[in-house]
DNA sequence: CTTCCCCAATTGAACGTTCATTCGGTTTGC
DNA sequence: GCAAACCGAATGAACGTTCAATTGGGGAAG
C-alpha cells in the first residue's frame, strides 16, 4: 500500500472506532469529521461518498488481516506448530483490534457484502486455503476440502474473539490452548 | 407466545426481509409499512419506536431458534445421535430462514447487542450449555467448559449457514456430514 | 332485529430533525 | 503564484414520528 496521508488514516481510524460504538447507521459523516479533526468537506476530498469510504475502509482492514496470515504462515516450521501460531496470531490480532473486528462483522453482514469479490479472489481466504491445502498435502490434515477447513478454523477464531471483545465471556490462556487443541483434534489425521 | 395480531406478524416478516436486502439502515419505516401493507402510523400502534421494533423482532427470532434447540435436544436417543441431529436441525433452520439469519447477525454485531442479557440468562445459550454439559457428564465429550463447546458448535453452524446463504460457497450433503464429523472428532472423548 | 355508540385499529399527510453532500472561499506547500 | 488540500456554513432530500380524522366491529339499549 502506498503511504497514506495522515488525514486519510485519521478518517479510517475514527470511522472504525465510531462504527464500533454507534453502529453503521448512527455514525454521521459530521461525527467522523469532528472525531478525526478534519472538516466535513475534507472527507470528500479523499472519498467519493460515505459508501466509498466504508468500502475502502474494509479493504484497508482486510489487508491488515491478510498481513497477519502472511506473517504467520511464512514461518519455516512443522505444519502443526504453524497452524497453532496462525490461530493464535489471528486471535490476538482480532482481540487487540476490537474496532476492526466489529466493523468487519458489520460489513460482511450488510448489503455491502455484495461488493466483495467471490471467495476465490478473496486474498484472505485464498491464503488460508493454500495453507490448509498444504496441511492436507503433507498428510497432517484429513482429506477434506480446504474450504471446509478454512471455515471451521476462521469461525472458531472469530466467535471466540467476538465473545471476548463483547465482554460476555472471557478466556484464559489455558482455555485458548484447549480450543486450538479441540480444533486440531477435529481436523488432523490421526497417525 | 400468545398469539399475535396478523399485522404485527406482517410487520415482523417485512422488517426481516427488508433488513436482509437493504440492511439495517436503509430500511425506513415507510418502506416497512408499504411492504407489510399497513400505514406508517399503524406500526406505531404496535411498537413504540423503530428501535423497539428491532429489539422485539430479535426476541421473536431468537424464540424460534430456541424452539429448534428444544425440539432437537429433547429426543430420547444416544448423545452422539442427538448432537448430530441438533447440528443439522440448527443448520437447516438457518439455511431455510436466511432473512432471520442475516437479521440475527446484524443485530448481534450492532450496538443493540448491549440490550441483550448476559450469556447466563440467554435462553438459547443456556439450553446449548445444558445439552453439552450432559455430554460431558455422560463422558461422551472431553472435559472442557461447556461454553467452549457451545461456541465451537454454534460458530461452525453459523459460518457454514452464512456462507451458503450468501451463495459464495455451497455444501452438499456429504460435505455437511463431514463437517459435523470433524467437529465431533474434535470435542468427543476417544474411548 | 335494528339502532346507536364506543373505542381500538388504522390511515397518511404533515412536521421537525438529521444527515450526506456541495461549493465558494481560504490556507498551505512548493 | 498556483495547485492541491482544507474548511464549514448552506442545501435539500430523507427519515422517524405525530396526530387529527376515519373506519369497523361488537355490545348495549330499545
Amino acid at each position: 500500500m502506498e503511504q497514506m496521508s495522515d488525514k486519510k488514516t485519521a478518517i479510517f481510524k475514527s470511522t472504525m472506532e465510531l462504527v464500533r460504538e454507534n453502529g453503521f447507521h448512527g455514525t454521521p459523516m459530521s461525527m467522523i469529521a469532528k472525531h478525526a479533526g478534519v472538516a466535513a468537506g475534507t472527507i470528500y476530498h479523499y472519498f467519493e461518498s460515505k459508501e466509498q469510504l466504508i468500502c475502502e475502509l474494509f479493504c484497508y482492514a482486510q489487508q491488515q488481516a491478510v498481513a497477519v496470515v502472511e506473517r504467520e504462515t511464512s514461518v519455516n516450521e512443522p505444519f502443526k506448530a504453524c497452524f497453532f501460531k496462525l490461530w493464535m496470531g489471528l486471535y490476538t490480532f482480532y482481540r487487540d483490534n476490537p474496532d476492526l473486528l466489529r466493523f468487519f462483522e458489520q460489513f460482511v453482514n450488510s448489503p455491502y457484502q455484495a461488493t466483495m469479490p467471490p471467495l476465490e479472489e478473496d486474498r484472505f481466504y485464498s491464503l488460508l486455503f493454500a495453507f490448509l491445502e498444504q496441511g492436507v498435502r503433507e498428510r497432517e490434515l484429513k482429506e477434506v476440502s480446504p474450504k471446509i477447513l478454512a471455515m471451521l478454523t476462521h469461525s472458531s477464531i472469530l466467535s471466540i474473539a467476538k465473545t471476548a471483545a463483547s465482554g460476555r465471556l472471557s478466556f484464559n490462556k489455558k482455555e485458548l490452548q484447549q480450543i486450538q487443541q479441540l480444533l486440531w483434534d477435529g481436523i488432523a489425521r490421526n497417525h
